[in-house]
DNA sequence: GCATTAAACAATCAATTGTTTGGTTAATCG
DNA sequence: CGATTAACCAAACAATTGATTGTTTAATGC
């Protein structure tokens, strides 16, 4: 964290981490092998260790830097807004979108679950949450229906959400914001509660 | 599927199968080994491919098993009921109950994906198919405003209700069933159009 | 009673896996 | 220049994996 960033000639630890998060996304953790990874980055299985202890240690800091990028565009997305219905049209449009692109960080999230490295399920929880945790405030300020569980609203939208990811084509239909947007739609339609336009 | 049952003394092959559809629910597929699936059988490991000709083939059997219990008691339970709408509550509740159920087979469907098996992604999406297909007709025969994507709104709710199966805690909150009624309402408030002042 | 066959055992194989160890190169720094 | 070290190579290891093979047991059908 406090390295200055020696830039030093040979240093292919940027290289590596893209290619683990690209296999990582597009095969499986367990799915990948170090050689897998480390064949196109043009090195050793062994050479991997060097740069990181484990293949653990390699997922979770491709973990890390996915769920940075999706907390940052949509922070970044709803930044100016101030409107609570606004900013949860934002928020949906906006992480469906990064996890539909063609970013393969953002869609480790989805695509390897915690459960998935038994080791580790406990860590990758805890960077999970980060994103969740957007997610809560966002809805938390809705002014919503008082019948409505805002909990188990969360657990809803962030399902459909990311199911999104499996499903969605770049080439036909909707574009990833505007299914976010229709999502919201289906959704607030019902839950904007007698609140109304003059919430508190 | 027309075989007499012989009914032999010794065929542990419900044994067998109910065990891999155990791990493959709770470990995951790749985590889960010959081994691991003989032992508490009390089986040798080789002993399983008098059975299956391969692990991949124990995973479709226990597959299309898991489907086949989803697919059952959605239909059973919309059996009697006509209105499109009771019907897609029923539906929903329904499905959340049987994925979230202490049932290993109905488990497995959600926890290993097909592009986790690829050598048989095409075959475990086939099976998958048939159960999402049951979604399709109790949402096309909704009485929805016509701006609604039904095919949109489809994917929506199949990614909120199978993440439930991740989170649904048996002993706290809601009752499985609970859960996809609240569900429904959020959505069915809103995009009930036109057609139908009755219901709600 | 005897041949057949379902159902499993016992042993092992070949391949793959994550990881380790010790050596090598080249850039950096004083 | 000389020492240090970042960054990798080369080779192998130990464990685990799905799968195969030949053999054995016991129930069934004629």
């Amino acid at each position: 964290m406090a390295k200055p960033a020696l830039q030093r000639s040979n240093n292919r630890n940027a290289a590596l981490l893209d290619k683990a998060a690209e296999l990582f996304a597009t095969q499986g953790f367990r799915e990948t092998t170090m050689r897998d990874i480390a064949a196109p980055v043009g090195m050793l299985p062994g050479s991997i260790y060097y740069h990181y202890p484990s293949k653990d240690a390699l997922l979770l800091a491709v973990y890390e830097a996915g769920v940075d990028r999706i907390v940052e565009q949509v922070k970044a997305a709803i930044a100016g807004e101030h409107d609570p219905v606004e900013r949860f049209r934002i928020a949906m449009a906006t992480h469906i979108g990064a996890i539909t692109r063609d970013d393969h960080y953002t869609r480790v999230i989805n695509r390897v679950l915690p459960e998935q490295v038994p080791k580790r399920s406990q860590a990758l929880t805890q960077i999970r949450d980060r994103y969740e945790q957007l997610f809560r405030e966002v809805i938390d300020a809705l002014p919503l229906d008082p019948s409505v569980d805002k909990g188990l609203l969360r657990l809803m939208i962030l399902g459909a959400v990311n199911y999104a990811q499996f499903w969605f084509n770049p080439k036909g239909g909707l574009a990833a914001e505007q299914i976010g947007h229709e999502f919201a739609r289906y959704l607030l339609d019902s839950i904007a509660g007698k609140g109304g336009p003059g919430y508190s």
